[in-house]
DNA sequence: ATTAATTTTCAATAAATTTTGAAAATTCAA
DNA sequence: TTGAATTTTCAAAATTTATTGAAAATTAAT
């Protein structure tokens, strides 16, 4: 296979799994374009590579930035700003994480929170079955966030020696 | 809080939750009403409940079926079917690994796999930086597909009370 | 077998999301 | 300053995704 075809593989199928998780597509093919170029390059590269427009350039490397996933890179002499990608995949992945919790996990924990603090019978089965399940939720909720804070802050090889000792 | 208050507001979230996570809005919500639900509920239930069309009921219980997050109950002496949740939240948990690991995960270790082999210097940095950000991907890909199969094979007790002695 | 109840399908419609592109704003070299 | 290069914005258009609802299929009681 030819480095170009596997490229626009890698962009294409990166793009999809993208949407599956929550992220729009574009957004995804951008990251996996600057995952994949070994310089910084501009919004124009962009547009041509992926043959999208500007405005959806600039949205969406606007994104990528806030999530922490890319970089805007100034190189002397040149007037144009230069996009480029975190490689290390462990510390995309530990930025993802990072986003996610804050974003979502942690707003839904304090939701179920309040919602546990329920008027009624408790022996109620109605009520019961609510309290049970938020609670359930809430409490598992609250050990996965745990778990990944541990992880954010782990160095990778700490982390992976650990658990595949863990996981023999 | 009231009940029917609480109730409103976990549907609701639940399901706005889901759609960060691939997962369409009104599949969530069935699922969320089902989890707090004691008794099985019918299509109609679910329809009147949520307020949204047979079709839309009939598809979406469909889907969650097919995730194995939902079952069809048949009770005796009643002509409609009935449906069910798994309430056990670990169970939910794994059940969705398993099936996202199967849909998502392993066709794109798949795929990544074969990309890594391209033609090309090794030395060019195009070739060099594509070949390093594949392979740097599926390694930690293949990490992840070890752990969440220990996870998906061990019992909820165990796994908790092992992570909290390892995360210490 | 007939028929009423129930479930399923799917083309049409509606809603939500993404993308475009041109105008406005900003930046910076001269 | 001026103005050319570049970036940003955002209303309109395009696209994708979700929902409806009525017809078809299925089921099961009589």
């Amino acid at each position: 296979m030819k480095l170009s075809e596997a490229k626009a593989q890698f962009i294409s199928s990166w793009g999809a799994f993208g949407t599956h998780w929550g992220i729009n597509r574009t957004m995804a093919q951008i990251h996996a374009l600057l995952l994949i170029s070994p310089d910084p390059i501009t919004q124009d590269d962009i547009m041509v590579q992926l043959n999208i427009s500007r405005g959806n350039v600039n949205m969406n490397t606007r994104d990528l930035v806030d999530w922490g996933l890319v970089d805007r890179v100034l190189i002397p002499g040149e007037r144009k700003e230069f996009f480029s990608a975190e490689k290390d995949i462990w510390k995309v992945a530990t930025q993802i994480i990072k986003e996610r919790k804050k974003r979502e996990l942690d707003p839904m924990l304090k939701l179920l929170g309040q919602l546990e603090k329920i008027d009624g019978d408790k022996k109620e089965k109605n009520v019961k079955q609510f309290v049970d399940t938020v609670g359930g939720i809430r409490r598992f909720g609250n050990q996965a966030d745990k778990m990944l804070d541990v992880m954010i802050k782990a160095d990778e090889s700490w982390f992976l020696g650990s658990l595949l000792k863990f996981f023999k």
